[in-house]
DNA sequence: TTGAAAGCGATACCAT
DNA sequence: ATGGTATCGCTTTCAA
């Protein structure tokens, strides 16, 4: 009985058996390997075109093993940040010749254990942000590298891109200073509970400059939110005459708040991002932030994975930090 | 001897020898079968652990023909409109629970064919978008699905989603002419010889109501290109009052060099867009457009991908449509 | 409950 | 130049 309907798969097999020759013969056919007959290799051709013949990709990885494949964890590529890591890994990661699968966890927990389910079936290697704890990483991702971008904290199982920017948000409060503000407050990220990092390095410079105790605002990320916590901020303490903000998300919003109730920016109002997003040559004016260099980022964390593949010493925890510099551009 | 250096993966095998039982006992044991008895899965999965074994993808996609990856083809992430389709088109696929392979080309014709050359062998089918000739296309794709964003034309070979936007244009000028504008103009892409599409759409828009026979200046596809392209447009013919642009990036610049050529937008200059995107609103004002359903868009792509991947019919030419649509914000 | 054997679809090595 | 055979690592019948 002819089967009907579900066309079965063209093995190499059947492309033999059309073109009366052995299956090895259509290997070396196919794969431009010598010590084949002009005339019989095109008729091996054929007989795969005709067929429409396509290798299996997985009967070919079985038998050489080259091919490496990895995992990108983002949570949100719409958010700018994570597209230009995502673009700086890919980048990274097409000079190794590898393949990148992408997944996108839109900021939830149940995405990320889902995907961590399935990733580590797929991919040689997992690189990415992850918000669930390293056990339940350690559980999914078991035998394959992994490499963690923007964690606090390197371990002996995860390798971790540390994001330093003490110096970077230093640098920028030193600027502003030097522009002759005083009063300088921060638009903070109002997801998790505490206070962020950057709030600390935003503290600890301001202290180190000798000025009044901050004042921060929290902010949703987002542009409304931004402009929301400027408004906010503004309305506490108007003597306010520079903001600094968890990211570039924030500091936009902040910008067009300011627009609204009439401060020009520099000159009323300064503004200093976080990230040093591309987006913020958009703005105008062009936003000063304290920048990320996302291709080293990216370029960094294939680096690393490539080591952790092939046995080669990793980078230490020293090695892997991306340091924040201060980017001046004209609202600030 | 002992094989010093190299260490050999971990098979089934080896966890089933430590474990003291057979191969498929610890493929049941790992793959949660039931008939086996608790103790024995119990010593498999220590076995498994303690070797760190994980199976390999590959001989199990042989076996279990189930898993699909699809390649999507980007010609640059960091373009937020390309972003917003990658983002979608990921959505889409991972609701239907595929990996997405993504390649950048980097706007590159040999990046292109070099993705060419390695996605065919990867991926179960290919999504995106490409600038090569169709045979070459089909020299590489051989044997599995394609859909093509953008492309103009459909064929038994490509599925390839279209994008209409003649009735957004016309309905974008018409709300011009309403708010009163009659010297209307449009910054046109500067990027092929020919001229776009879109300005097709423009010139009949502009045309079926009457006006005077357009004005348009080309622009580099970016912020500052757009910015000098309006300069030159408006030293030209400082009776504009209105412009329409091929893209908001173009159209971002054109915001800001109105801003400092001291026209207030909407009052003095209207502003509008095309493509929608979400990154409209970060700008102020916010940015009036033609937008493009970009999450229709990937999703439409996937849908097309699933049907030619099952056999079950596929979209038609006609379905296979995105509908521009005038998106009123603040520009305009 | 467990194991033996037969594939899955390709490539590599060794004959011929 | 071509074909036979083993092999890659796993899952799936089918017996026991």
């Amino acid at each position: 009985m002819v089967s009907s309907e579900a066309s079965r798969r063209v093995t190499i097999h059947d492309v033999a058996r059309t073109a009366g020759v052995s299956r090895q013969t259509v290997s070396r056919a196919l794969n431009d390997k010598g010590e084949i007959d002009g005339g019989t290799k095109q008729r091996v051709l054929d007989a795969a075109r005709e067929l429409g013949y396509r290798p299996s990709r997985f009967a070919r990885g079985l038998v050489r093993q080259d091919t490496t494949t990895i995992g990108l964890v983002i949570p949100d590529l719409l958010n700018p940040f994570f597209t230009e890591v995502a673009a700086a890994a890919l980048e990274a990661a097409r000079a190794r010749g590898w393949h990148v699968v992408v997944y996108d966890t839109s900021d939830s927990a149940e995405e990320e254990l889902g995907t961590l389910q399935v990733i580590g079936s797929q991919v040689d290697a997992v690189v990415g942000y992850f918000s669930r704890p390293e056990d339940e990483l350690d559980r999914f991702t078991r035998g394959i590298p992994v490499v963690l971008i923007g964690r606090e904290h390197h371990t002996p199982r995860f390798s971790s891109i540390r994001v330093e920017g003490a110096e970077g948000v230093k640098a920028a409060i030193t600027h502003l200073v030097n522009a002759g503000h005083r009063r300088i407050g921060m638009l903070d990220h109002a997801g998790r509970a505490e206070p962020s990092v950057r709030r600390d390095w935003f503290a600890a410079a301001v202290a180190a400059h000798g000025l009044e105790a901050e004042v921060v605002e929290r902010a949703a990320q987002s542009v409304d939110g931004g402009a929301g916590a400027l408004e906010a901020l503004l309305a506490e303490h108007p003597d306010v005459t520079a903001v600094f903000t968890f990211n570039d998300i924030i500091a936009m919003g902040a910008l067009r708040a300011a627009r609204r109730l009439g401060r020009r920016v520099p000159d009323d109002l300064a503004v200093v991002g976080f990230d040093g997003l591309q987006l913020g040559t958009v703005v105008d004016p062009a936003l000063t932030s304290v920048a990320l260099d996302t291709r080293r980022l990216g370029a960094l964390a294939i680096d690393q994975v490539a080591r952790l593949l092939t046995g080669a010493t990793p980078l230490s925890a020293d090695e892997l930090v991306v340091q924040a510099q201060l980017l001046v551009r004209e609202s600030a």
